[in-house]
DNA sequence: CATACTGTAACTATAATTATTACAGTACAA
DNA sequence: TTGTACTGTAATAATTATAGTTACAGTATG
C-alpha cells in the first residue's frame, strides 16, 4: 500500500470532526488536502458505506459525520483502505525449488502478525482522539 | 513501500542459510524467485554493504552468508529496503487551512508509533528462525 | 429554472516498480 | 592464454499502480 489513501481519509475524518454542525463540500474538503475534489468524492464512497458519513445532494449540501467521531478507530480506517500487505509484495516464486514452493505460506504468515501489532497500536486512537491533537 | 523488496531479500537470506556451505549463484537465487539476476544482484547490493553477504567473482563465484543467521534479525531486513512509510505517502496538504497546516506533523508521529509497533514484533524473530519453519 | 451540490464513468497523466539488455571486470581451469 | 562462468553496473524499456481530469447525469434548494 504505497498510496495516500490512509492520510485522505484520516484528513477527511478529522475535518467533518472539526466542523461537525456543518456540511463540507468535497470541493471545500479537497481544498485543504489539496487534492482533486473527485478523489475525495471517492473516497466517502467507502466511508459512507462504513456508515460513517452521512452526503446530502443537492444545493446546500455536503458531508458530515454520521457517527461520534470518538467511534471511529484508526485500526477501522486502515482496515477500510487497506488493499495489499503494509510490508509489500510477494514474490511468485518457483514451485519445483524447495524454498520457493513454501516460502509464501511464511511470508504471510510474518507479514499477518506484524501487520497485527501495528493494528494493535492503532486500535488505541481514534479520529476523537487523533482531532484533540490539534491547536 | 509497495514493492517486492522485504519478500526477495528473505527469500536470497532464507536461500543462503539453508547452504551454508555453498556459494549460491544470483541466476541460480533468481530462478528459485523466479525473478530476473540482475534484481538479486542490486538487492545483494545492499545485503553485502549490511555487511550479511560475502560475494565471490569469477568462475565458480556466488554468494555466502558472513553472519550467522541467527544474527539477522527482520527487523533489520526490514529497515534495510524501507523506503517510505508502510502506511502509505502523506498529501502535501494546503498550509493555508488550520487543519491542513499541521496534519501531516501529526499523522507523521502516528505512523512512527505503528511502525514502531511492527518492528518490535519483527525484531523477535531471525533469519534462522525463519529458516526453521521449512520442512 | 438557475444554482450548487453529489455520483460516477471514462479517460489521461504521472510515478513507481520490475524487467531486460549489454558489457566490463574477475577468477578459475583446461 | 583462452574459454567459461561468474559478479558489477549502467542504461533503458516495459509494466503496473496511483492520481488527476473531464464530463455529465442526478438531486435538492430557493
Amino acid at each position: 500500500m504505497n498510496n495516500t489513501r490512509f492520510a485522505t481519509s484520516i484528513h477527511i475524518l478529522t475535518l467533518l470532526a472539526m466542523y461537525p454542525d456543518e456540511l463540507l463540500s468535497s470541493e471545500y474538503i479537497a481544498g485543504s488536502i489539496n487534492i482533486n475534489p473527485v478523489l475525495v468524492r471517492k473516497e466517502i464512497v467507502h466511508l459512507r458505506k462504513k456508515g460513517w458519513i452521512d452526503s446530502k445532494e443537492g444545493k446546500g449540501g455536503g458531508n458530515t459525520l454520521a457517527v461520534p467521531a470518538r467511534a471511529i478507530m484508526l485500526s477501522d480506517v486502515f482496515l477500510l483502505v487497506r488493499q495489499s500487505a503494509i510490508l509489500g509484495r510477494s514474490n511468485d516464486p518457483n514451485p519445483k525449488c524447495k524454498v520457493g514452493k513454501q516460502i509464501n505460506k511464511h511470508i504471510d504468515h510474518l507479514y499477518e502478525d506484524a501487520e497485527h501489532a501495528m493494528l494493535k497500536r492503532l486500535s488505541r486512537t481514534s479520529i476523537a482522539d487523533f482531532v484533540k491533537q490539534f491547536s
